[in-house]
RNA sequence: GGCCCCUUGGUCAAGUGGUUAAGACACCGCCCUUUCACGGCGGAAUCACGGGUUCAAAUCCCGUAGGGGUCACCA
């Protein structure tokens, strides 16, 4: 086959990149690249009604922050376009007025509400609903009447009979649909003129040239409908190939946009300052996987290694345990001075910083990002690990509170309190010493000395290294969060 | 309900007739560390069930059960 490879990713522009989206995307991008084909983006927005703001842009902008970027699309154009669907109705009618003339398509004048009333009976009686084909054979005359009713006819695509449709499947197999499985006459022209999506889809592949189309599972059941437009101009069907869902691992089920438990739009990661090489990473280990042992990759290396026949058929749960670890390997070996640009918006947000730092200040939130770093999963996660250094309030867990209940915190305390007063430089080796010099003064050692003073200054028995944690707090901030203890401790 | 798809540990998964059934996340334990995190080492844990075929089945076939998807003038 010297075909070339063409696929695409065909976004209808009601919302912002879905993860289950990105994902077709991703596989795409990465079938096309492995095989040096065409990445197309096509908008197919045929339902204006459903349309967002925005949406179409949204859409591609974070594609491209994904790391995606493809060859044709609305705004780069390409040599086959227009490539948003509703530019296409010129393209659409006459294919549609050919499947007229060969009586291969036809009119129909039911109203949505009678149909919606046959699908009700049909339930009702425990069958699956499907049209009945009640405008199949009207006569010229029939049609006559109707039109003088002021009705406006869909049309639809008349069903072969008796015929299967078979499909090798790219990740599946074979697959088989009975043409009495498929529901009916399908409508390829609606009321308002447009194309439905299966009639379109088919054209624009066709036109587009694609030679394979990798999909959702939830479009198995469109296969036959657009194979047998394909039949009917005598094209040649590319390769369609159906991806599992991604499920949610509490339910079982599918993705669902409105389910709060998991983030679900790009954007949102994005947001908050998520490493986009992560996402791309972890979400193409989502139903697809590589031949080693290593789970860690960079885009290149997914393009030179990917294979669709390692794409899995049972459907894979988002896993948000293994996102955090995705994102904090790619975290630990972020740059420092990168991930301090990146988490300054987020601290400045959160009110604990003033947006344009001096340099001081810039360089003190870049020794509070190391404190951080290795445990980090996103940017906007230091404005949660690091709260103790802006918020004045001191909170004892009530583990921390049994810790400075021991005997000899207050003696620690004091002489803690007296070396931090005179300390110079206030920094993490000199407040190293002045430990030790407690150590020396108390003979109090080990745990029973650090334990006290990490529980009096941060009011966690957990937390990075002591010493520097202290010189980040500050002089005055490490004796007044003391003072505080002690007076807990007298309170007693 | 019809049609279609799926079924290896808690999760993602490798595996394509003969393996001690990889690996990763999570979990547990130990080590490192003043503590946490990171890291290292180790552990527990899986072939849905029932029939075949075969010398041999997680792998092939048939059932059963369970899960999912889809049945719009949405895409």
């Amino acid at each position: 086959m010297t075909e070339k490879i063409r696929v695409r990713y065909a976004p209808s522009p009601t919302g912002h990149l879905h993860i289950g989206n990105a994902r077709t995307a991703l596989f795409n991008y990465l079938f096309a690249r492995h095989h040096g084909g065409d990445f197309i983006i096509r908008i197919e927005d045929t339902d204006q009604k459903r349309e967002i703001e925005a949406g179409e842009q949204s859409q591609l902008e974070n594609l491209k922050w994904l790391g995606i970027d493809w060859d044709e699309s609305p705004s780069e154009g390409g040599p086959y376009g227009p490539y948003r669907q509703s530019e296409r109705k010129d393209i659409y009618d006459p294919l549609i007025d050919q499947l007229m003339v060969s009586n291969r398509a036809y009119k129909c004048y039911c109203t949505s509400e009678e149909l919606e009333a046959e699908r009700e009976a049909q339930r009702a009686r425990g069958e699956m609903p499907h049209y009945s084909g009640k405008c199949a054979h009207l006569s010229a005359a029939e049609q006559k009447a109707k039109e003088e009713e002021g009705i406006t006819p869909v049309i639809r695509f008349r069903i072969p009979k008796g015929s299967t449709f078979t499909f090798d499947d790219m990740v599946k197999g074979d697959i088989t649909f009975e043409s009495d499985s498929i529901g009916g006459d399908w409508i390829i022209r609606k009321r308002d003129g447009m194309p439905t999506y299966n009639f379109a889809v088919t054209i624009d592949d066709h036109y587009m040239k694609i030679s394979h189309v990798l999909r959702g599972d939830d479009h198995i059941a469109n296969t036959p409908k657009q194979i047998m437009v394909y039949d009917a101009f005598e094209w040649k069907a590319p390769r369609f190939g159906h991806m599992t869902l991604i499920i949610n691992a509490d339910t079982g089920k599918k993705l669902s946009k409105r389910d709060e438990s998991i983030l679900q739009f790009i954007e949102q990661y994005r947001d908050l300052g998520y490493m986009p090489e992560a996402l791309f990473n972890f979400i193409t280990l989502l139903g697809w996987s590589p031949v080693g042992e290593d789970e860690l990759f960079s885009k290149e290396e997914f393009v030179e290694t990917f294979d669709h026949k390692r794409l899995g058929t049972s459907p894979a749960a988002f896993d948000g345990n293994k996102l955090e670890w995705i994102s904090n390997q790619y975290m630990k070996d972020m740059d420092i001075d990168e991930l301090t640009s990146k988490a300054i918006p987020y601290l400045v947000e959160a009110g604990y910083i003033e947006a344009d730092p001096s340099e001081e200040k810039s360089e003190w939130v870049k020794k509070l990002i190391g404190l951080y770093q290795e445990q980090m999963s996103y940017a906007a996660e230091i404005t949660k690990l690091a709260v103790l250094f802006f918020e004045d309030k001191l909170d004892w867990s009530d583990e921390s509170k049994e810790v400075l209940k021991g005997e000899t915190v207050p003696t620690v305390l004091e002489a803690f309190t007296e070396q931090l007063k005179t300390v110079e430089p206030f920094e993490a080796d000199a407040i190293k010493k002045a430990i030790k010099a407690v150590q020396k003064e108390t003979g109090i050692k080990g745990k029973n000395l650090f334990m006290p003073i990490r529980v009096a200054i941060t009011g966690q028995q957990h937390g990075p290294q002591l010493h520097d944690t202290i010189e980040l707090l500050g002089r005055d901030k490490a004796i007044a969060n003391i003072n505080k203890s002690q007076d807990l401790i007298k309170s007693f």
